[in-house]
RNA sequence: GGGCGAGUACCCAAGUGGACAAAGGGGGCAGACUGUAAAUCUGCUGGCGUACGCCUUCACAGGUUCGAAUCCUGUCUCGCCCA
């Protein structure tokens, strides 16, 4: 895994992750030595990240794997500020122990794509931002690094202007001063790691611009000749149709196993279209280039094997939950799509059931005539109310271990103790995807 | 402060005294077809009830009427024009 396939820049660009950089005509060749440092900042807006920050980190990793040295940098002290970068209004600022327990909490994703091993030739660093920024003393931020900044160009950035312009929301002096932090970050690496290169969003190229100044003044100021500061952007993931990257009904799509399960996750990726698994391959996986190359050419023959899905989603759930995960992951969905749940031994029915929803209920309701579904359902996350429940069955809608539910009256049947699977379980389905299981004691 | 116009369901939008739980579109849910896709076609889409029915809803509060989303009065919010 840890093989030094090409030069960085070039194991970018093919994978598309080069939106902009800045210095092109000498980075290349600054790139070609091994050993640069490089830092991307994670905003710690809450205990996890999602799959929008999916991209640097994976740009991170790329660092590492082509033999630099990824910072991954927490903001804990500018995540106190917030970024006026694409908001329309001003941040609510969070409290310092809210933001410290969020640094804790998404420090373990990045243990996942990257390797902090000491052993490693050029191992990964996580940082946090607080510790820097939180003992400077204002004075001395006004003296040494507000004096390098002109308002006249602050405020002809975009993200400061339009909150200029807009009376109802204004920009507070808080997070006007954002990018001075930010900027100032940048200097910092740069003295204390020798770190020359800042990785993010395209969004941030504006900030990181402004990092690259303060420290080409900063370094002339110290008679330094070559001071060195450069940025990449990654593009931004877009959706071929056209919808936001990242987001299901059901809401963001999370790089924790507690915000997003990994059946979730697998999910989430096996469902991505044609049009944009190629890309994603790329962007989201650490194969080859032939790899993936080869991987599309059996798509193209084949689309409805889905192999490029397949790929793309066990390459990143093995990458952020790893192999065991992904593997029940798999299991789940092969038994839930396949509707084949009554063959399920009761361990792997188990597993695989633990993130359905579920309920209990007695078992003496099934004896006798046994129980109506209609009513069973209304009782469930599948159906609202009675009435919506007959609506589900009437459409063939519903279906008992995985078995569809027909018949002339579908309205009238029933569930009695033989639907049992081993002696406790009934699974009800609802279309395709929508499961709940029942317990019964 | 003055004048005009608008506020309808998840969103857009028709309806300007009864046939209105309210056209049409979008979205959502389900079915067929499929590849857990796209496109297409079909059904459902205020709530509750085993079809008839009941309850709640057309910005809010009152009123006129046998009957109001629709008419009247007041209030609030938004848009445009004038000061």
């Amino acid at each position: 895994m840890t093989k030094i396939s090409q030069p960085l820049l070039a194991e970018l660009q093919w994978r598309g992750l080069v939106h902009q950089t800045t210095a092109d005509d000498v980075l290349p060749e600054f790139l070609s030595k091994s050993g640069r440092v490089a830092y991307c900042g994670f905003d710690p807006t809450s205990d996890s990240l999602t799959i929008g920050n999916l991209v640097p980190i994976m740009m991170l990793g790329h660092m590492q794997r082509c033999g630099h040295k990824p910072i991954a940098l927490m903001g804990g002290g500018t995540g106190l500020i917030g970024d006026p970068s694409g908001k329309d209004s001003e941040r609510q600022l969070q409290t310092l122990e809210q933001v410290g327990a969020n640094v804790d909490a998404c420090s373990k994703i990045f243990e996942r794509v990257l390797e902090f091993d000491s052993s490693h030739p050029n191992p990964a660093m996580l940082v946090n931002n607080a510790d820097w920024l939180g003992s400077l003393g204002y004075l001395e931020v006004l003296r040494d690094v507000g004096k390098h900044f002109s308002v006249n160009a602050m405020i002809q950035k975009d993200s400061v202007r339009e909150r200029l312009h807009n009376r109802e929301q204004g920009i507070s002096y808080t997070e006007f001063s954002y990018m001075l932090l930010q900027a100032y970050d940048f200097l910092h690496l740069r003295r204390e790691h020798n770190c020359t290169i800042q990785i993010a969003g395209s969004d941030q190229f504006g900030n990181i611009v402004c990092g690259i100044d303060l420290i080409r003044r900063d370094m002339i100021d110290q008679g330094d000749e070559v001071p060195r500061g450069y940025g990449i952007t990654a593009p931004l993931v877009t959706k071929a149709d056209g919808t936001k990257f990242g987001k299901t009904e059901s809401g963001a799509i999370w790089l924790t196993a507690d915000r997003t399960s990994p059946y979730a996750f697998h999910q989430f990726w096996l469902n991505t279209s044609d049009s944009d698994v190629g890309r994603y391959l790329r962007f989201f996986t650490f194969l080859g280039k032939e790899e993936i190359e080869s991987i599309e050419q059996l798509h193209q023959q084949e689309p409805q094997k889905r192999e490029a899905q397949r790929a793309l989603a066990a390459e990143a759930t093995r990458l952020l939950h790893g192999q065991q995960e992904l593997e029940r992951a798999e299991a789940a969905g092969q038994a839930l799509f396949s509707g084949e749940v009554s063959s399920l031994d009761r361990q792997a029915l188990e597993e695989v059931f633990s993130d359905v929803p579920h309920s209990s209920h007695a078992k003496t309701m099934l004896e006798g005539d046994g129980l109506l579904i209609v009513d069973l359902l209304a009782e469930t996350s599948l159906a609202q109310s009675k009435r919506e429940a007959r609506t589900f069955l009437s459409q063939g809608a519903v279906s008992v271990n995985g078995s569809k539910v027909t018949g002339d009256d579908v309205v009238e049947a029933r569930l009695k103790q033989s639907d049992l699977l081993h002696g406790r379980t009934i699974l009800l389905r609802r279309g395709k995807k929508a499961w709940h299981a029942t317990h019964w004691a």
